[in-house]
RNA sequence: CGGGGUGUAGCUCAGCUUGGCUAGAGCGCUUGCUUCGGGAGCAAGAGGUCGCAGGUUCGAAUCCUGUCACCCCGACCA
């Protein structure tokens, strides 16, 4: 009843009130083991529901699921010189098994390039054994400095996804092709508008020779990015000597890619849709889409009132929505509804023994809500079908709206930092294409280029800092 | 690794300055009864080697030394 209840306004403090949703709607918990963290159920069951629609994805697209090892020899990092450099501070490495000290030292893995690579090199003779489009849901490991849960993590969950073409065209195709999946899951599942670009040189894979990716907007103004795709090229095929017998009856070396999103992604969903209330969750990927809370005062009522109840859940699951009925006895309707709204239920059915008299439902809806909604029993089923389907596009055109209003054109220095210092968001400037520009507004502003954006444009207007010709026109932002 | 903070019941914390009797509160939990259409009430109960290790003392949650862990803020990253 006091402040324990309640969780910190995100105007007062941000992460603070990001850790209280996370925390309060059960999604995570810290664990013993520094950095890493605990997916509880109802944080899992976003993970499978994001899973489930992105592997269908994967398939339509011709990939396949594999598995390969979780721990990979050493000397398979150090074979791509760009790869090494970029991973090798954030391994953690194994030394010891068998009670003996190990030989050669095994890398968990921070991805899977190297040793996926080894074993294409294997698999690959002929230009007919191309393409090769695999799959893989595994854990990663990365050593990090800082953590915070779902974002950034030592351990995190993820997919990875390795392909090897015959050309570079086919493999640039796959590159985009995946990035294009990428985004349609964002926007469609997550209700998250994405912005699909690509990185500058020193925000690039190491070892890819472009990195593609799409970025999220946050409610604080700050950009997430939310998957990449990376055209390998020849790097890793050359590293592991992937090569094939051409057409043309010659050895060649093929192309390869991978692309990947992770657990981050429920980072990104909390972010851009939950509110001072608690959790917002849209109902395409939402571990309980609809609960229903029956009303009764004794044991007569709580027989009629739970009867009608299952029927609906029975007429919900019919028509392929996942109810939840809560019937729990040592609590009262009151506690369930804030609760329920603390852990961002798109819709909640309110049932009690004066609507089953005249066989009728509550609606309440999380957001978009013009108050509650009375509904004919026989209709139910279909009218939460629908409303849950308007919050699902309402929650997207929310954040768009919300990223149109934080995405500002600048075209000098004075501006650009006003906006970063004042509303956040993407900042869109021209960039002369320089390393130095880049790092000097990184040292000076904290902001990063998020990504050289789809639309990119031969710039008409000079770098915001250099004020040397601009080559791109770029987002620019803080970012988590 | 630098700066700041915190370790006492499942959670949030009080107690420590000025050592002393059986270590407390609220919430949560268990049982029972009454409640139940927006965070229920009463009653009884369970639950703590006070982060850890030394030291001072007749006596330490409290004082001293050391140590560990975690959180927050800065330098790397999906």
């Amino acid at each position: 009843m006091a402040d324990d209840k309640k969780i910190t306004k995100r105007a007062d403090d941000y992460s603070a009130w990001y850790q209280d949703i996370v925390l309060r709607a059960e999604l995570a918990d810290y664990s013993p083991v520094r950095g890493c963290m605990v997916f509880r159920p109802r944080g899992y069951a976003i993970w499978e529901n994001i899973q489930r629609d992105m592997d269908r994805r994967f398939k339509e697209t011709g990939h396949v699921n594999a598995y390969f090892p979780l721990m990979i020899p050493e000397s398979f990092m150090k074979k791509e010189a760009q790869h090494v450099e970029g991973f090798a501070p954030e391994c953690a490495v194994v030394t010891h098994g068998g009670g003996e000290k190990l030989e050669e030292p095994l890398v968990i893995r921070p991805t899977s390039e190297t040793i996926i690579g080894s074993m294409y090199a294997k698999w690959v003779q002929s230009y007919r054994d191309l393409p090769i489009l695999i799959n893989q849901w595994a854990n990663v490991v990365r050593w990090e400095m800082r953590t915070r849960l779902f974002l950034r993590t030592t351990e995190f969950l993820w997919q990875e996804g390795h392909t090897v073409h015959e050309t570079h065209d086919e493999a640039w195709e796959e590159v985009v092709r995946m990035l294009g999946v990428y985004r349609s899951f964002a926007e469609e599942m997550l209700a998250v508008p994405v912005i699909a670009g690509r990185k500058s040189d020193s925000e690039r894979f190491a070892g890819a020779l472009t990195t593609l990716c799409i970025e999220g907007l946050m409610q604080d103004g700050k950009a997430l990015q939310c998957g990449t795709s990376h055209d390998l090229g020849q790097n890793f095929t050359k590293a592991f000597d992937i090569k094939y017998l051409g057409r043309d009856g010659k050895q060649a070396f093929a192309w390869s890619t991978s692309w990947g999103v992770s657990t981050r992604l429920i980072g990104a969903l909390i972010m851009a849709h939950s509110d001072d209330q608690g959790l917002v969750m849209p109902p395409n990927v939402a571990p309980e889409p609809v609960v229903i809370v029956p009303i009764w005062k004794n044991d007569d009522e709580k027989a009629l009132v739970l009867g009608k109840a299952h029927e609906l859940a029975q007429a919900l699951k019919a028509c392929g929505i996942k109810p939840h009925v809560d019937d729990r006895e040592n609590l009262k309707p009151g506690f369930k509804y804030n609760e329920w709204e603390l852990r961002g239920v798109p819709v909640r059915v309110e049932l009690g023994p004066r609507d089953v008299a005249s066989s009728q439902c509550v609606l309440a809806r999380r957001v978009s809500g013009t108050g509650k909604e009375t509904v004919p029993l026989a209709q139910a089923a279909t009218r939460i079908g629908e409303v849950l389907k308007e919050i699902q596009a309402f929650l997207f055109e929310r954040a768009l709206a919300y990223r149109k209003e934080h995405t500002t054109s600048v075209s000098t220095y004075d501006q650009f930092k006003q906006v970063l210092d004042g509303k956040g968001g993407f900042v869109r400037a021209n960039w002369d294409g320089t390393k130095e520009t880049e790092a000097r507004i990184k040292e000076e502003t904290k902001a990063t280029i998020r990504c050289i954006p789809d639309d990119d444009h031969a710039p008409t207007g000079n770098d915001v800092l250099s004020g040397a010709p601009g080559k791109h026109s770029v987002l620019y932002a803080r970012a988590y």
